[in-house]
DNA sequence: GTCTATATAGTGATAGAC
DNA sequence: GTCTATCACTATATAGAC
């Protein structure tokens, strides 16, 4: 627990906008709430920040940023391709559970909105180092394949099968929680759960 | 294509808000764009369905039945346990390919609306038939289990590896198409790719 | 740096004419 | 059934006092 009280305005208005971006979306959320939530004026938040979409901007940055910071420190192991997909699993749902909103806030600003695509595209995509994550996974994988210790798979298909069912243990997260009515005990151990049963789905479903 | 021009206003309205809700999500859709894009006047939006609220509710639950019934219809099957799973598998991926948005905007309103979790209990969840359908999967897996022709992992498991793989691909279908700045066709062919490697997943990963 | 006040525009919803 | 007009609110954003 922060001393929440103590810190900066701007910071404090920051976290605040977060909460209630990552729970509720960008179109949900005004300015006037975020104001209230902190306790200052609806003035002040503008003060800082300009406008909502700037606000908004800094947030997402930081947390696409955050995010692909977790799937390039997974792809550091010098373990057996086998011991690291492991790992980078076990990475990723931990990291996911420190920020269980973090995917679905996202994945909807990025489909319900193609300005942020191509804010996305120009601030990611097009630079060097993260065409290299993508690089140097591919290149590990190939090398496992040639020495018969992997299925012939795509690594493209192997990224997109580990993000879907790590991914979506989050997204349905509230959906677990709140129809099946579950309690925090409950939805710790479905994490841990789901978490051996996708470590052990991909191992054996890539096995050669 | 449906003789748009000619349809009843109550039902140009509905398909007109559907798109949109379907592209931008409940709180980003106004009532004054439907009639914009539809044609009438704001006030006829409000004639038909009398809140927003109100109209997004009908869209809502047709669309979640909807993909109920794909789930019903793929455990009719009476085939053997594995093409049962595959003609599942395909069944997903075509109607989900025939309707690409369905799965996003029925999670992004679950997710970030908890009285739509609310509303969806009551209207789903504990209306015995669609209890019944998960029974009726979880006994043909313990059969299959029993018989050693299939790993031993939960129903539930089974059925969320399953989701999140369909689902997934679905989802992130914007961010392929845009960030990656691919053509119909392209997403067309990588739509058949993931279809077949996650049937190739699924079923080696849950041999025994 | 924080407030009050306000400009401007948009929202959902309704009343009433035709 | 469809329109015009309008209400009461809320939104974002800025100007100006302190």
């Amino acid at each position: 627990m922060n001393n929440y009280e103590n810190e900066p305005m701007e910071l404090r208005i920051r976290e605040v906008a977060q909460q209630l971006f990552f729970r509720q979306g960008y179109a949900a959320t005004s300015t006037t709430q975020i104001a209230k939530e902190v306790g200052c004026t609806q003035a002040l938040v503008h003060y800082y920040y300009r406008t909502k979409e700037n606000l908004f901007r800094q947030i997402f940055l930081e947390q696409v940023e955050a995010a692909l910071n977790v799937v390039g420190r997974s792809l550091a192991s010098e373990a057996s391709f086998e011991d690291f997909l492991r790992s980078a699993i076990s990475l990723y749902f931990d990291a996911l559970q420190q920020n269980p909103r973090l995917p679905f806030f996202v994945l909807e600003e990025l489909v319900s909105n193609p300005e942020r695509r191509k804010y996305l595209r120009k601030n990611f995509v097009q630079k060097p180092s993260y065409a290299m994550i993508y690089m140097q996974f591919d290149a590990r994988v190939k090398a496992e394949q040639q020495a018969g210790r992997l299925a012939k798979v795509d690594s493209f298909d192997i990224m997109m099968s580990i993000a879907s069912l790590t991914v979506f243990t989050f997204i349905s997260l509230p959906m677990y929680q709140d129809l099946l009515a579950q309690t925090d005990e409950q939805v710790k151990q479905f994490i841990a759960h789901r978490k051996a049963e996708v470590t052990r789905l991909v191992l054996q479903g890539l096995r050669p």
